[in-house]
DNA sequence: TTAATTTAATAAACATAGTTTAGTAAAAAG
DNA sequence: CTTTTTACTAAACTATGTTTATTAAATTAA
C-alpha cells in the first residue's frame, strides 16, 4: 500500500512533467519559428515522442495554445507594470496606450494570438480562459477611473470609456499587424502611429483641465 | 485564318467565362455557408469539374480569395454613399462611425476577409491590390478634412487623424467579430458600442465648437 | 480527309495538417 | 508468476491545397 502510493504519486508527477515538456516545446517552437511551427508533429518530434502521445496529455491543439495564450498574457501583465510609478494618471494612461503598442509591434504573434486569432478563444471555457484578458481590462479601467477622478477626463461609463480606449489602441495594432497599413510609406509609420495616439489622447482629454 | 481568329476569341471568351464561373461560386459558397466553406474541392464539386481545372484558370486560392475581397469592398464602398447627403460634416463624420462599424457587425465574414485575415492581402501585389481600400480611407479622409475645415476638429494632419478614428472603429469591430468582449454580456453590447463611439466622437469635437 | 499538334480536363498522387484506432511492450498489481 | 493496467506508437483516416502524368477532344496542317 505504502508502495503504491508511491508509485502514484511518482506517476502523477512524471505526468506532469510531461505535459511541462509539451508546453515548454511548444512555446520555444512558437518563438523561435513563429506560429506556424506550432504543429503536433513538430512538437512530437522534438520531444522524441510519436504525434499520438501528445494527444494522451492535452485533449487537442486548442489546449495547447491556450498555454501560449497564458504566457503572452503573463508577460503583457508584467510589462503594463511599469507604467506603476508614473503619479499622474493622465501621464500614466498615455504611458499605458503607449505600452501596448509596443508590445503588439514587438511580439506580434503573441498579440495576434492573444487578440486576434480566431483559434484559442473557446465558446465554452471563454469565460474562464480568458480572465488573463480581464485582468488587464480591470487594470485600464482603474487608469482610466483614476483619470476621471482627477477630472482629466469626461465622467463616463467606465467600461464604455476603456473599451473606447482598448479598442482605439487595438485598432492600431491589429491594423499594423495584419498589414493594413500599406497606404502609409514604412518609415512613416511609427510616426502615424505617435500622431494617432496624441490626437486621440489631446481629444479624450477634457478642455478646460491643463 | 478568319476562322482561326474566330476560334481563338470564343476561346477567350469562354476562358473568362470559366473564371466568372469559379468566381461566382466562391461567392455563392462564402456568403451562404461561410468562409471556412471555400474550399477548392468545394468550388470544384459545384461546378462539376475535378479541383485540378480550377488551377487551369487561377493560380492559387489566394488569387480566388482576392475576388471576395473586391467584393466586399465594392458593397462596403456603396453601403457608406448613403451618408454623402448629409450636410453637416460632422454629423456625416459621425453616421460615417456607425456605418463603418454597422458593416462589420452585419458582415462579419466580408469584414473578416477584407480586414482582419491574414491570406488575402499578399507582400507583392498588396499595393494594386489594396486599392479598394485606399478608395475607402480616401472617402474618410474627405470627410475628415470637411469637419477640419467647418472647425469640428482640431486641425492636425489628415493622414494621422483619419488613421486614428479607422483604427478606432477597427478596434471596436475586430474585438467583436474575433470575440474578445466576453467581459460584456451580449446583451449590452450594442450600447456599450455605441457608448464608446460617442465617448471617441466627443472627444475628438473641438471644444469651442457648439 | 487524314495525320500531327495543341489544348482542356482529370485521375491520381503528393504534401501537410489534426486526430483516431488498434495493437504492443513494459510496469504494476494480485 | 499470471493478470491487468498503463504508456506509447505505427498506421490509418480526414481534410486540405497543390502538382504531375495521362487522356480525350479540338484545332491545325498536310
Amino acid at each position: 500500500m505504502v508502495i503504491n502510493m508511491g508509485i502514484a504519486e511518482r506517476k502523477e508527477k512524471e505526468k506532469q512533467q510531461m505535459r511541462e515538456r509539451i508546453l515548454e516545446t511548444a512555446k520555444r517552437l512558437f518563438i523561435e519559428d513563429g506560429f506556424d511551427k506550432v504543429t503536433i508533429r513538430a512538437i512530437a518530434e522534438r520531444i522524441e515522442y510519436s504525434p499520438a502521445t501528445i494527444y494522451l496529455y492535452f485533449k487537442d491543439k486548442n489546449e495547447i495554445l491556450l498555454a501560449l495564450h497564458a504566457e503572452g498574457f503573463e508577460r503583457f501583465y508584467k510589462l503594463q507594470q511599469i507604467i506603476l510609478p508614473i503619479r499622474d494618471p493622465w501621464k500614466r494612461l498615455r504611458e499605458h496606450g503607449r505600452i501596448y503598442i509596443s508590445f503588439a509591434l514587438e511580439n506580434p504573434e503573441y498579440y495576434d494570438l492573444m487578440f486576434i486569432m480566431r483559434g484559442p478563444v473557446r465558446e465554452l471555457k471563454a469565460k474562464k480562459e480568458w480572465s488573463a484578458g480581464m485582468r488587464s481590462f480591470e487594470f485600464l479601467k482603474e487608469n482610466v477611473k483614476a483619470c476621471m477622478d482627477a477630472g482629466y477626463i469626461q465622467r463616463t461609463d467606465l467600461d464604455v470609456a476603456a473599451f473606447a480606449i482598448w479598442s482605439f489602441t487595438h485598432g492600431i495594432a491589429s491594423l499594423v499587424i495584419r498589414d493594413r497599413t500599406a497606404n502609409f510609406p514604412e518609415r512613416l509609420l511609427p510616426e502615424i502611429i505617435e500622431g494617432a495616439l496624441d490626437f486621440m489622447m489631446r481629444g479624450i482629454l477634457k478642455k478646460n483641465s491643463k
